[in-house]
RNA sequence: GCCCUCAUCGUCUAGCGGCCCAGGACGCCGCCCUUUCAAGGCGGUAGCACGGGUUCGAAUCCCGUUGGGGGUACCA
């Protein structure tokens, strides 16, 4: 029998992080068995489904390595309502489920306060489909019910515990309970594996199987991804969007690395590993079955030894959304265009500047920063460094540099050590020399290194920009 | 409330009865290198939640306590 998983996220408008792990780990389990992943988008709720939120799950799949092509679908679950309503009315001509006209309010008044469900009120009324009536699941009184569960074992459920819940609404669809089953089962699903949070729906879904005359997949309940507060990352409070990381400057590569990370990790104490290894040694029963903190902090450090592992000509590929105002990827939106002029940014300036910002920057968003000198007709002024380096003798300091640079050989090697003789006239290292030129031509006090960049930016435009800034003292 | 579940440094983890007075990584703190800032190198800080068992021996097995998480809809 071939493995058959499944990815099965609701669109939303945004793609959780946390789907986006399990979706990995579910690609992966499909990739080593010789499996089929199948991708399911289950719209069934109206008010979330927007032909363009499915896209963006597309884009997004596509961003962290799931391609269009090494998948099954998109089917859609608003597609299935006729075999999930085939479904229902099967369980009830067989007796296992049966209609149920009790108001919520009924319900929740004949609760007891330690058995909080449906009472079965309705079980032995025999009442056919009308008019506010739901359809129930006849669920067993006695026995228990066992979940085998690659990631947790064996967890049991108490039947007795299981109410009558409800598999179809009194409009006759049918809940996700029922409607997930009846997808899982007309997809040929093998292996279900999913967050946690679908573990207490899985006694029942496993029921649904049984009674439907199936053999219920394996299952692989996944903790949940948790924030510093250690609760479920929720999209009202937490930043979950892969889209927003994306835009941030995180690389793909990064981001699944860590994402695996969390409640896992390869061999040999190794955490960055080449996704190859990643697809090789990861094993669901190895996941640790405790919830993980979605450490942004830890996946900015991945990042950066992500791009510093980058060659030149990747590194340039990889920023250029950014210097250009353009999406990260395809079908993506444009990210934070950048401050200058689009007519001065010279990719020729921008390649000589690359190879001393790459190991500076932890996002790629961050490059902009960076190099914005090169491509702006005035520097971006910070003014707490101006105020800091723009001190006693900066004027003086100054004057002397625009003096010696008028002639010097314009290279690098050069500039420094002007400056350095500079510096040394007054007693100044090269350290204290370099903080008001840099401010005067890069508005910063911390940046690429100073003379290279002189050197990129050419002795008309360093001399400009420490002329006005030798006039403002 | 009830059900399920989890528990190693602040965080992510290695460990699956002796190799562990617990290893790696991020973070943090020093030092080195150094034109700022990074990067890099070196060093340091910090943990088996608690209490009982089982065993010659427990971070590792069992029970309980405590704490955390998830679920408890005619949402998915």
């Amino acid at each position: 029998m071939t493995v058959r998983v499944r990815f099965a996220p609701s669109p939303t408008g945004m793609f959780h992080v946390g789907g986006a792990r399990s979706a990995l780990q579910n690609w992966i389990y499909a990739k080593q068995q010789g499996g089929v992943f199948v991708l399911r988008i289950e719209d069934t709720d109206a008010a979330r489904n927007r032909p363009e939120w499915t896209e963006g799950i597309l884009n997004a799949l596509g961003w962290i390595g799931i391609a269009r092509d090494t998948y099954e679908g998109p089917y859609f679950q608003s597609a299935y309502a006729e075999q999930h309503s085939a479904a229902a009315h099967e369980l009830y001509t067989a007796g296992q489920a049966y209609y149920c006209d009790c108001t919520r309010e009924q319900v929740q008044e004949r609760a007891g306060a330690q058995f909080r469900g449906y009472d079965g009120f309705c079980r032995d009324r025999s009442l056919g489909p009308g008019e506010g009536r739901a359809l129930r699941f006849r669920a067993p009184d006695e026995g228990s019910t066992v979940v085998v569960d690659l990631v947790r074992g064996e967890p049991t459920f108490d039947n007795k515990l299981i109410e009558d819940f409800v598999i179809a609404r009194a409009d006759g669809s049918a809940v996700f309970l029922l409607a997930n089953v009846v997808d899982d089962m007309t997809m040929g699903i093998t292996h279900v594996i999913r967050a946690e949070e679908h573990l207490p729906n899985t006694p029942k879904q496993q029921l649904l199987w049984a009674a439907l005359g199936r053999t219920p997949p394996v299952w692989a309940h996944v903790p949940v991804v948790v924030n510093e507060k250690r609760q479920k990352l929720s999209k009202r409070r937490d930043k979950v969007a892969l889209e927003q990381y994306r835009d941030e400057g995180y690389l793909a590569d990064a981001m699944r690395n860590y994402l695996m990370l969390l409640g896992w990790a390869p061999s040999n104490d190794r955490e960055i590993v080449p996704w190859s290894v990643i697809e090789d040694e990861f094993r669901l029963e190895e996941v640790n079955p405790s919830p993980a903190f979605f450490d942004e902090k830890k996946l900015r450090a991945f990042n950066g030894e992500y791009i510093r592992a980058l060659s030149p000509e990747a590194f340039a590929d990889a920023c250029r959304p950014w210097l250009t105002g353009t999406p990260v990827a395809p079908g993506g939106t444009p990210v934070a265009a950048p401050p200058w002029d689009p007519a001065d940014y010279d990719p020729k300036v921008f390649d000589a500047l690359a190879p001393h910002a790459q190991t500076r920057i932890a996002l790629l968003a961050e490059i902009v920063p960076n190099v914005d000198f090169a491509f702006l007709a005035e520097p971006a002024v910070d003014e707490a460094a101006w105020a800091k380096a723009m001190k006693d003798g900066a004027a003086d300091l100054l004057g002397a540099a625009i003096a010696a640079f008028e002639t010097a050989a314009w290279d690098a090697e050069t500039l420094k050590s002007t400056l350095e003789a500079v510096g040394a006239e007054r007693g100044l290292k090269l350290g204290k020399a370099q903080a008001p030129i840099r401010v005067a031509v890069t508005g910063r006090s911390v940046g690429l290194p100073l003379f290279e960049s002189l050197e990129v930016l050419g002795r008309d435009r360093t001399l400009t920009r420490l002329r006005a800034a030798a006039a403002k003292l």
